[in-house]
DNA sequence: TTCAATAGTTCGCTAGTCTTGAACCAATGA
DNA sequence: TCATTGGTTCAAGACTAGCGAACTATTGAA
């Protein structure tokens, strides 16, 4: 059974969630990812390749029920776009933020 | 046995780390009044009352370990301080920014 | 229409982590 | 000396992450 994707809407945006959700490597450099890349972005390009298929699907998940993503089934793939408007009107300057700290990472 | 505390060096500060330290909400708040209050502050001036001292002392470690603090023994307490100035070298702009989204959800 | 390939989800298991009460410890002050 | 204060450590149950295996839905041949 497929379940229809959950996205919060902007106010139930949590910002724990949301630190939550970018305090894992792979969560982080998909978000890098599709910062970079330009959304959209389908799932198996945006992911660590390394990782099992599972692994990569709950991470979106996490992703999109922190309110990061946004995934719409276009056939068989999954396109995934960052919430970047709404994030920054909810919160401004605190994804930008991340990212840059995440840059100075590598 | 009172094991001595232990702090990470700048270098082996992780931006996961500190952002998972950040993305619960007791932890969050313990900072927000590290940084309100000015430092040094101790324990249980800090952290939500309503907490069990055990779990307010895992908060503690995690923040800790995390980087995020500094806690030396001054008797029987133990005083707390945000790495303020360090983290700000290793990571500018992180920590304000997310005390600034933290601001805006009260 | 049927069948295989593709892209991802869901299930079930193991291993690790969080929370908390209970027991403990070290410094202070009466 | 001994109770108090402020915090740590331990142990146990509840919860969560990672991953292989099984499954589902869509597409594109044959």
């Amino acid at each position: 059974m497929q379940r229809p994707f959950v996205h919060p809407t902007i106010e139930d945006i949590k910002l724990e969630t949301i630190l939550y959700a970018l305090s894992d490597r792979a969560r982080l450099e998909i978000v890098r990812k599709l910062t970079a890349g330009g959304c959209p972005m389908n799932c198996s390009t945006a992911a660590p390749v390394h990782l099992p298929k599972s692994t990569q699907s709950h991470h979106y998940q996490v992703l999109r029920e922190a309110g990061l993503i946004r995934s719409e089934r276009r056939g068989t793939e999954v396109v995934n776009t960052l919430r970047c408007t709404e994030i920054s009107e909810r919160f401004p300057g605190l994804i930008p933020a991340i990212l840059k700290a995440a840059d100075l990472c590598d």
